[in-house]
DNA sequence: TGTATACTGAACTATATGGTTCAGTATCTC
DNA sequence: GAGATACTGAACCATATAGTTCAGTATACA
């Protein structure tokens, strides 16, 4: 399970460090589009756009259709959720962190002002 | 400022790709850590750990200060919100396709109560 | 002073990534 | 049926990644 989580966010962080892939999920987000359409938007050859949509669907954030010669890609079912979680809950312990540091730099200036030392 | 910004996203996420480095970012949110102590508990070498720690640090994740033979790692001053941000603003986007998609159904499924039909 | 510790850097390996070209196959459309 | 369109897959290329080993340097400590 705990291998699980961990490459599904190996492949979800992995997919969203390229920016034409990031660029993918915006436009997906507007609305879906054929394999061709993302290539040209991207300035890119079919084959390559082919690869970033294989990338992102792997990662379950993207889902593909082949109706006909065109295939349909929108977005996946799977939203980020978890990845949005894991993101807060280090949040969290980095502002826990630097309110701690916080804390102790205003002790620090606190003994500084009780001993009547200049301030930098 | 475009491209700024999207290196940026491609440093911290692909920093966040790995899991070696989000365990090491965990572990620095309870308590920083030597790069020493970093590679014993991830089982790796010290050279290995110290090109984990140079992505995290290029990525803004991560500082670092050498006192003595011992170099010390804590989180960085950055923190992830912008990730964060851009994660939310597309889970707005997907939500909002999803809600769009729902209501087809729903419109699709009251249509077919209205002709009496059956039901899947 | 000598030895152990902590890191650093260069070099090497294997594999993955981001892209291409080229040669198909399948599907429209006339 | 012929030609155009849309994709697919294999092969290739350059570079990056994740790790290693090995040979240093710098610091601590007895």
């Amino acid at each position: 399970m705990v291998q699980y989580l961990q490459s599904h966010f190996d492949a979800s962080f992995g997919a969203l460090s390229d920016p034409t892939r990031r660029g993918v999920l915006e436009q997906l987000g507007r609305a879906d589009a054929s394999i061709s359409v993302l290539a040209e938007t991207f300035h890119m050859t079919l084959t390559g756009m082919k690869k970033h949509v294989g990338v992102l669907e792997q990662a379950g954030l993207v889902t593909t259709e082949k109706v006909g010669r065109v295939r349909t890609c929108r977005l996946g079912r799977r939203g980020l959720q978890e990845e949005a979680a894991w993101i807060e809950r280090y949040r969290q312990l980095w502002s826990e962190r630097f309110d701690e540091l916080d804390n102790v730099v205003d002790e620090l200036n606190r003994k500084e002002r009780v001993h009547g030392r200049k301030k930098r």
